[in-house]
DNA sequence: TCAAAAGTGTTGTCGCTACACCCATGT
DNA sequence: ACATGGGTGTAGCGACAACACTTTTGA
């Protein structure tokens, strides 16, 4: 590949965010260049002057994971002087949304080490990323009642527990079973698929699929998925 | 005042709504120079590299306004490959909310005129201005049920006429007076000052003030400016 | 038979909507 | 006296919150 200009001042971070197992986690990777060397970061780079800026998460999230077609969201511009100190370095933060189950480990060049860290036990990080990620966390939290962003974390088929998981593991609170299933199904948007869970050691749950003409049909209504 | 280097492919521009007469408006600039020329465009400019990304858009308000101390919020980062003829340019779109009571009208060297323009009819705009002043418009809108614009485009004493005026103007729909008023009285972050309109031909609307603390109390309350 | 999670209805309360007339003031 | 906006109350309805037990399945 021939060498490509990057706008040396100008970079992109990325949270990328994941659900497993009942807790949402993102992904970190441990620096292992100066400066920051040896601390959690998130994962980022700078913008090539011949690509679009929405472009560059999506790359980057190439590079490092393998995966295409990720949801992406931007979330903010941070441009305080002091926030990287090699030099001056404006950054766009993006929020994507994968699932742990399709994601398979891709170690770029520069990336020593890809860590999933719940997003309840963050550790230092490096630089003001610690910021970064606190406004993707919170962007997210206001996105879960506008937009049906479990489908980018649950598979194509999920109980309603799984869709309750996810919202409770997102906005930090817990809902009432018959209250959230009630408000869920009268939506309209969930299809019964007729099937159910598999090898699991308890009465198996249904699995539902989401309908998107029903969904537009929803959203002509004004309805959100605020709970 | 010495010279200061431009990140020459990272600008600001600023969607500056104020509230004239009972209708939102947003303050375009004629452009006077190439590329544009004569096209109504939003202000704008580089941001110097010994600068705060923030403190960009306040101090092109400034030169353009004179005004300080102005409430900006951040709408989003455009960086398409094609948005700017002459070169990339990735730019960093801010709204502002100003009384226009308070506004005094400073004409800079690169604004040939200013033009404040109601939201309802927006003409064509230089480059991709349009798209810009949309997501602003757009952020506004959201924001008006969570924060208190109006406290930024009324005076300090304003009777409840006028802020159902702010509402009506940007949620662009209307309200039943008396829904409105029982809502906003209920918040009790509306104090009566006692005081009444003067010099109207029409009975003297009652004037009240913004209760700040009792807003604070509101927010723990969970309380917003939902309609 | 036990453990673990799935699944299921009702009732009360509160907030929202819809709706029409009289009042104060300046011209 | 008239034109202009200011100011007020109620009733019905619908949405949400609170709340506990039975069912299914595999181990």
């Amino acid at each position: 590949m021939a060498e490509r200009t990057e706008i040396d001042n100008f970079s992109i971070d990325c949270v990328i965010f994941g659900f497993d197992e009942g807790v949402l986690k993102a992904l970190f990777i441990k620096r292992n260049t100066e400066p920051g060397f040896g601390q959690m970061s998130l994962p980022g780079g700078f913008v090539y002057l011949d690509e679009d800026l929405d472009a560059a998460p999506m790359r980057r999230l190439y590079d490092l994971t393998g995966l295409t077609d990720i949801y992406m969201k931007q979330v903010g511009t941070f441009g305080k002087l002091d926030r990287y100190p090699l030099r001056r370095v404006i950054t766009v933060v993006y929020y994507a949304l994968v699932r742990v189950s399709d994601y398979s480990m891709q170690i770029g060049p520069d990336a020593s080490e890809l860590h999933w860290i719940s997003v309840k036990k963050i550790p230092k990080l490096a630089f003001d990323h610690k910021e970064l990620f606190s406004a993707a966390l919170a962007k997210l939290q206001e996105q879960v009642h506008i937009d049906p962003i479990f489908l980018k974390l649950l598979p194509k088929e999920f109980s309603l527990s799984d869709l309750q998981d996810v919202y409770e593991a997102i906005t930090m609170e817990t809902f009432d079973k018959r209250n959230f299933r009630k408000r869920m199904l009268s939506l309209g948007v969930f299809l019964d698929t007729g099937r159910k869970q598999k090898n699991v050691s308890h009465r198996a749950a249904r699995l539902y699929r989401f309908n998107r003409k029903a969904y537009k049909k929803m959203l002509k209504r004004g309805q959100m998925f605020v709970i």
